[in-house]
RNA sequence: GCCCUUGUAGCUCAGUGGAUAGAGCAGUAGUUUCCGAAACUAAAGGCCGGCAGUUCAAGUCUGCCCAAGGGCACCA
């Protein structure tokens, strides 16, 4: 609706001589006698010009020319807002709207010619994956197709490390487990690797080995094996929630020199040396963030030779301004959180513009189960892993819940709720009421031969549908563009979580206020219309969020 | 001690400086000769953590305080 308003809106302010610098926003009053759309305009432009806003908002409505049969009656209400009120006639042509555009219903165009890069999951391959990275993993994915679906060209990255400190540990893990399965005595100490996990990969060694590699200090191979094996299983993982990535940057090549025999990390400190924000002291490298008013400075080469997280890290940002990006996204969760401010500072000292890096942070995971709060540990390894998690409630259940309430709220995973075949259940909900149409539909097609392919030239039957349920269905099908927008834009999908829920809700309502198989026959079509557009837009709106469609239950 | 996030109905949560603060769930009272009741309707439920401030207007912005979670390495 944005796009229909917003012209006419700003063509009716230059038309009436009224300027302001604030930008026009559209709302929708919650109170229905406020009208359909609303806009407070009048009010900050008033402000601007130094009038009376009830008076501004009265001069304003005369240039507002809207389409004949769309806009109902304009008013002036309250403190100067502009209030508009839709014609039903107006509001139900959304549902000719929905059915002719399908599929591509609620695309748009605003990233056309755009490339972004979303970046998720990135869990070096240490171990299986946590519910936590789970959370951030389907936040990522529903961004990503955000992205998509305004036209973005969109690249799904996952940036990992093979080659730290903690790949190290990883292999003398599994090599000490392994020590184990040929009944040597070890001493395996609290730093590594405790979980079962390590003991598997040490069981399928010795399967394939027998003892042969026992005699070897060489901890590469074991190494080599553990991120082979904990690769495909979190692969696995991430595949079981349809979460997909299209690239995989190792932050390896960040340390092998270029074609010019320097690497991107020694660039980056050779650019901030000339910036002057690079200091030698302790033997070590430093970022000078004291110089940024941060209390300490931070290392980026340590005494040891070997680079800190935060050298390779913003080296790799850089390329993703290299691989022309226009939009950068990074999703992770909130233990990461202090990591990008030192990024984006060396990114701003070093010239790139970097209001295209967006930051979206999710808080942490806690499961309960009967009420009671499952305290989690990665070192037991018990009730932390996504994979359980999924075999307990199913993917669709993991994807609804990760991502049903905003990305800043710690999230409390309801386990039994999770499960439950009934409307307390988000998930159930939604799913229901898209069965519930594909069965009326198909009980339709039995009983009255109805054909939705072959109605094209009968949406003029569209007008027959005027009692508030239907109307109030009609308008949220509406308002389903607008919602992938503010998604977009706040970059959380538990906007269109929270739509989709309020879209079956209406549907239910209006299922169950409006007889329609029952109907004399020109109703009856009209209503499988708004039910089929219906469909069509919670289908849209799953692909979205990755739930599937189910058609029976 | 410092930094980040959160604090709104019994519970889980929406709320983009605007109108009488909204949903869902639970609880209460209703609704099946009838397309999926796996659903729907209605009433009820509030000192928006606290105190000050900015504004014509504050749940929303600012400051301080309280509480919960997370982070504060030459780990990533």
């Amino acid at each position: 609706m944005l796009e229909f308003f917003l012209p006419v809106i700003q063509r009716a302010l230059s038309s009436a001589g009224v300027t302001t610098e604030k930008p026009i926003r559209l709302e929708q009053p919650a109170d229905k006698k406020f009208g359909d759309y609303s806009t407070n305009i009048a009010l900050l432009a008033a402000k601007e010009c130094k009038r009376n806003p009830r008076e501004l908002a009265r001069e304003i409505i005369p240039h507002l020319m809207f389409p004949p049969d769309t806009v109902e009656k304009i008013e002036v209400a309250g403190a100067g807002f502009i209030n508009f009120y839709l014609t039903p006639l107006f509001i139900m042509r959304s549902v000719e709207l929905v059915l002719q555009e399908g599929d591509n219903y609620g695309t748009g165009s605003i990233g056309k010619g755009q490339k972004a890069i979303v970046e998720y999951v990135s869990a070096n391959p240490t171990g299986p994956l946590t519910i936590g990275r789970g959370r951030g993993g389907v936040l990522g994915d529903c961004i990503a197709n955000l992205f998509e679906t305004e036209g973005y060209e969109v690249t799904r990255e996952y940036y990992f490390n093979d080659a730290g400190r903690q790949m190290q540990i990883l292999g003398e893990s599994v090599r000490l487990r392994y020590l184990e399965c040929c009944g040597r005595e070890t001493e395996f100490p609290d730093t590594h690797y405790q979980g079962e996990y390590i003991r598997e990969i040490a069981e399928e060694m010795f399967r394939e080995h027998g003892a042969a590699l026992g005699e070897s200090t060489e901890i590469q191979i074991f190494k080599k094996k553990a991120e082979e094996i904990i690769f495909k299983s979190i692969r696995t993982t991430l595949d079981r929630l349809s979460i997909r990535h299209d690239s995989f940057f190792n932050e390896h090549t960040l340390y092998t020199p270029d074609n010019e025999g320097i690497a991107a990390n020694q660039r980056v400190i050779d650019e901030l040396r000339k910036k002057e924000f690079i200091t030698e002291y302790d033997g070590a490298f430093w970022f000078l963030t004291t110089k940024l008013g941060q209390e300490k400075d931070k290392v980026l080469i340590k005494s040891s030779g070997e680079p800190s997280y935060r050298l390779p890290d913003i080296a790799y940002h850089i390329t993703k301004f290299e691989r022309g990006y226009d939009i950068i996204v990074n999703v992770f969760g909130a233990d990461h959180i202090d990591e990008y401010p030192d990024v984006i500072e060396a990114l701003k000292i070093l010239g790139y513009d970097t209001d295209r890096i967006k930051i979206a942070i999710n808080q942490f995971v806690t499961t309960t189960v009967d009420g009671q709060t499952l305290k989690m540990s990665t070192r037991k390894g018990n009730a932390d892993l996504l994979d359980d998690l999924i075999d307990d409630v199913g993917a669709d259940a993991t994807r609804l819940f990760f991502i049903m309430r905003g990305k800043d709220s710690h999230l409390n995973f309801d386990i039994e709720l999770a499960k439950k075949q009934s409307k307390e259940n988000p998930v159930f909900y939604l799913q229901y009421a898209h069965a519930r149409i594909c069965s009326l539909l198909r009980m339709a097609q039995q009983e009255t031969g109805f054909n939705p392919s072959e109605l094209a030239a009968e949406y003029q039957l569209l007008r027959l549908l005027r009692s508030p349920s239907e109307v109030q269905l009609g308008f949220a099908l509406l308002d389903y563009p607008d919602m992938i927008k503010t998604s977009l834009r706040l970059l959380e999908p538990q906007k269109m979580v929270e739509y989709l829920h309020s879209l079956a809700e209406l549907f239910h309502r209006f299922y169950q206020e409006c007889p329609i198989l029952k109907a004399e026959p020109d109703i009856c079509k009209a209503r499988l219309y708004l039910a089929l557009a219906t469909r069509q837009v919670l289908r849209n709106g799953f692909r979205i969020l990755g739930v599937s469609a189910l058609e029976t239950m």
